[in-house]
Parts: C-alpha cells; sequence; structure tokens
DNA sequence: GAGGACAGTTTCCAAAAGATACCTGGGTAT
DNA sequence: ATACCCAGGTATCTTTTGGAAACTGTCCTC
C-alpha cells in the first residue's frame, strides 16, 4: 500500500490519462487515418507504415477500450474486421486537428529552437 | 546508421516530435503553470507536487530545448534561476487547453467506456 | 497442396521513461 | 557550526513502450 501520489492538481487525472493515450506512438494517425472513412485494420496498417501488427493492435484496443474506435466485426465468410471513429472519437478530432496544425505550422520555429539550444549547449 | 523507418504519412514527423514533447509525463503541467507568470524552479515543484527534481528538471531542458519555455538566470547574489513560457510556448496555450478540456469534459464518457470494455472482456 | 491474405497472438528483446536515493556547492538563518 | 533552501547532477533501479520474428487458423487462389 503505497501512499499513492498525490497530485494538488485535479486536472493532471483526466489530462494525464488523455495525453497518455493520444500520445502513443501511432493513436493520433490512426484517429486521423479513420477520420473519411472506417477502415480494416490491413488497411490501416499499409495506410499508416511502418507499424507492427502488434503496436497496431495495441494501439487499437487502447483507443477501443476509451470507447474512441469501434470495433465492428461482420460475420460473413470469412469474418471481416472494420474500425471506425465512434461520435466520441470524432469529439477528439477537433483538438487532434488543432495539434497537428501547431505541430505543422510550427515546426521550422521548433526545429530553429532546437538547433540553436544545440549549438549553444553542444559548443561548450 | 541505422536506414531509419520511413514512415509514409509525412504529417507523422512533426506531430509525433510534439506529442512526444508534451506527451511526457508532466509537461503539460508545467506549460499550465507558467500560464499566469514565470515560476521558480522549487516554486514550480511545489505548485505541481509529486514531480521529483529529475524529471522536473528533464521535463524543462525539453520544454526549453524546443523553444516553448525560457530559462532566466537573474545574476544577483544568490543567483535566481525563473522558468517562462516564451512567445512560441503561449501559441500552446490554445491548443493544449482544447485539449484539456476534452479531456474534463469527456472523463465521465471515457470512463463509462472503459467500465464498458472491462465488463466485457474481463468477464470471458 | 502450396502459398498468400487476413486478423491477430505469443515470445523475446532493446530502448526509453520515470522513480529513488545520494552528492554538490553556494547562500542564509539560528 | 549546523542545518536547511536553491538548482541542479549522478548513479541505479524498475516499469513501460515499441520492435522483430515466429506462430495460429481460416479462407481463397493457383
Amino acid at each position: 500500500m503505497k501512499p499513492l501520489p498525490r497530485h494538488q492538481d485535479p486536472r493532471c487525472v483526466p489530462v494525464r490519462r488523455l495525453l497518455q493515450t493520444i500520445g502513443s506512438k501511432w493513436s493520433t494517425l490512426v484517429v486521423l487515418h479513420l477520420e473519411a472513412d472506417s477502415k480494416r485494420f490491413s488497411e490501416l496498417k499499409r495506410a499508416i507504415g511502418g507499424v507492427t501488427q502488434k503496436s497496431l493492435t495495441s494501439t487499437l484496443r487502447e483507443l477501443e477500450r476509451d470507447g474512441l474506435v469501434e470495433r465492428v466485426v461482420t460475420p460473413t465468410i470469412p469474418p471481416r474486421v472494420d474500425y471506425a471513429l465512434t461520435p466520441l472519437g470524432r469529439t477528439l478530432l477537433d483538438p487532434i486537428k488543432a495539434l497537428t496544425s501547431w505541430a505543422i505550422e510550427n515546426n521550422d520555429a521548433v526545429l530553429a529552437a532546437r538547433a540553436r539550444y544545440e549549438r549553444l549547449n553542444e559548443a561548450a
């Protein structure tokens, strides 16, 4: 029974949980790729590129667990599995896009800051 | 020289870098705490609570490296170190707040989804 | 009946993140 | 003098994350 590190800030808990989810390496890419329409597992894998089955599986499980993505099994022969954003997941698109827009627009500024930082600190 | 895993999606690179930075355990808390005014190291540490020196140090270094936070050393005796958001860092406040608002507003929905998920999958 | 697509699972492994604890070295209060 | 504040640094440990590769098992095509 460790005395849970008490974070004074109540903002911490849900915010950290969200950032944990969408901060994982592939989840935002998955969400963005599902915006237009639902996709099958290997469609997603191909579309994203560079992701292993395991990583994609666990990413999808996490998003599914949090109710952001829905796993739709169509019991045809052979069964077909599609992944789609839930309504809740769709409400995340706006904040995520705000963030990705920022990242793209300020990419140069961040890279410049990094270069400057390294110039000042590696030079020593 | 590893042949960098090439991600087809060009959105990936800057977005991943940003999420890497702000997805780290304490960085959003730091940014939010610096919104009103600059703070000293131990002020931040106390205000956030539950963070170790090492984690706070590396968080601040990362934010500084990316040009989001500025480290201001006032050469008084004893020297005094303040951390403040840069103008670039301030532009991140809006997207971050959009995300944190989402997290807080949809906290219940996410928790409900988790409970449902676990009920369905652990039950087996 | 060999091979490949689909949708994974499992095992093993390396790298990164985070926590704990201890050290520095000057300044300040008692 | 002693002990604590500030702003860290270092060393070690555990946990988490992510990647590689192999394996399942059903279906379809050649």
